[in-house]
DNA sequence: AAACTTTCTGACCATCTGGTAAAAAGACTA
DNA sequence: TAGTCTTTTTACCAGATGGTCAGAAAGTTT
């Protein structure tokens, strides 16, 4: 599994081939294919095992906590997914980036629910007065969008930011808390 | 070229055959290799052509204008270009991801140059007292990650929000807008 | 109409890739 | 030790794919 999110994570789907992922884990092609029932199947079967760790930060946002905080540290946790664990990002966005063709169910069963149920509390801390109204999928989206950008863009921001250095993390955070908290802030 | 924006944003660069675009264009294989030197050819070429397109909304940003309208305006044109180009989007994300290996070039000369001004821009915004301080690179980012989602994670955008229409764009841009105005305002 | 150039096609090839069959090599048990 | 079950390797295959080539059409010039 370490190995195929090597592999998959940095050529997606269709660019990786089983023998790569193979060789990566220190076994061969027939070897792996032993345990796996194809190449179609390690790769669903990482994206199911990553789904729920990457939807952590997400679950983790309790109606009962203070919306600033919640959100400020939702968004610092994203984040910091996307400095520590940017081969999962990559894996998720090359993934939806082709219609989502192999985890259909992922998106429509456990994402949708958890979302719609966050959107909730959003909504009801808004309609509370204690969050500036605006439409929480797109809000939720946006928190997505803005973090998740720092694993799967990485080339791109490297590149304009002229810096190689873990600091553009730190930077992001800061700026993106701002960003949300002023933009949100009732 | 049309056909090859269709089938590689689609499939993206190793997931598209040289056949499919040959048919998706309405001619044999060797035809079209009579036209191009091969398929990384093909792919370079369409990169290539639609880079200034893409960022003509970045470049029509002007120090004269007023920075509030000037970032409303850039906000809604990026909108309306995942809306009505997301093909483009889709291909750009699906080379970004794997590490731009095609373009290189492209992303330390004339995209870092464009930024870098229009980041001078935005800073002297700043500094003037009509912007609120923060990093105008980052910044940047941001815009193009919230607004670039909805073309290239439209699955899941459209899963989520459970609707199928295009109304989904205009809250997007009502979000963002409101977003960003109010997170930038001095 | 002949000569020549450009465009296009069918047949073909070398390579890669996902996947399989069968047997060898270990590991465990009676 | 012999027998059985699990794991691993070697050899291989069928299909897909990028690309080539000789020559046929089609078009243009002389």
């Amino acid at each position: 599994m370490e190995a195929a999110l090597e592999v998959f994570s940095t050529y997606g789907y269709r660019g990786s081939t089983v023998d790569q992922i193979a060789t990566q884990a220190g076994m061969s092609k027939p070897n792996l294919l032993y345990y796996f029932d194809g190449k179609t199947a390690i790769h669903v079967a990482l994206l199911e095992r990553l789904m729920s760790t990457w939807l952590a930060p997400l679950r983790a946002i309790s109606e009962d906590g203070d919306p600033m905080d919640e959100i400020r540290t939702y968004v610092r946790a994203k984040v910091k997914m996307s400095r520590d664990h940017p081969r999962e990002s990559r894996l998720f966005a090359n993934e939806i980036l082709q219609g989502a063709p192999h985890i259909p169910s992922l998106l429509t069963g456990e994402l949708k629910e958890l979302v719609d149920q966050k959107a909730g509390i959003l909504k009801g801390w808004m309609t509370a007065g204690k969050l500036a109204p605006c439409d929480p999928y797109h809000l939720i989206f946006s928190i997505w969008a803005t973090t998740q950008h720092y694993a799967d863009f990485d080339v791109q921001v490297r590149t304009l930011l002229g810096t190689d250095s873990d600091q553009r993390f730190e930077e992001a955070s800061t700026f993106l808390e701002t960003l949300f908290l002023r933009g949100l802030k009732p």
